[in-house]
DNA sequence: TTGACATATTCCCATATAGGAATATATATT
DNA sequence: AATATATATTCCTATATGGGAATATGTCAA
């Protein structure tokens, strides 16, 4: 089997690099696909598959105005993302919390 | 070009829901490649495959125990993921403010 | 040393990219 | 209608994948 499709979820849309800087020039303020090709340097071709695979997940919303489209991040897709990670969130804080108490116990074997 | 490969960071590692799994059950337990193949139902080559992309990427630990490796979530590994995500909390708090807005309004249509 | 057990790696293949180039579609303007 | 502008889609290709099957490596036990 080969790696699921880009379009699987927002995970997968989401590992693309050039998607995640998207997303973030679209957070919070609407901008056309010209205003991203002139803000990421892409090509506009490269641009519009990425808007198509965010629009597929939901990621991203669209407006038309005139021969523009206005596009949108819709932060809620990345819930699910935030959402997961919290899951581990008390464990890294607790393995913080034991590194730091290494790294102290070190210090006074150094002190004596 | 191709996609970039799973191993390039932890967005790309995570893409793959098996590896999501593999990372929650090692979250708050240490457990052997058998203990994982055990509990997901997937082939051993499979599981030792994508501990390695995990073990390549920082976002899993190991260490011997005789013929068994035991293997750990290194939940530091995920907070880049979630500070990502962070980024766009404000957001959805303030999108899904103004969905209710509206739910509210048009609530109000219908009363008169 | 030999055999059993645990894990890792290699080989194979169908599949899906991401980007570049070219082209299609949609809308505005004259 | 003809042209220009903005965006989307298609075609191409090199590349990396995930799973299955087979095999290699490493460690313990007798």
């Amino acid at each position: 089997m080969a790696r699921a499709a880009t379009t699987t979820d927002a995970f997968n849309a989401v590992a693309e690099v050039r998607r995640r800087e998207i997303l973030q020039h679209l957070a919070f303020s609407e901008m056309t696909v010209g205003d991203l090709v002139g803000r990421l340097g892409v090509e506009q071709p490269s641009v519009s598959k990425h808007l198509r695979v965010l629009r597929d997940v939901g990621l991203v919303r669209v407006r038309r105005n005139g021969r523009h489209m206005l596009y949108r991040t819709n932060a809620a897709g990345i819930r699910p993302l935030h959402e997961w990670t919290s899951t581990f969130e008390r464990l890294w804080a607790h393995q913080l919390t034991r590194i730091k108490e290494r790294a102290e116990a070190e210090e006074k074997v150094q002190e004596e």
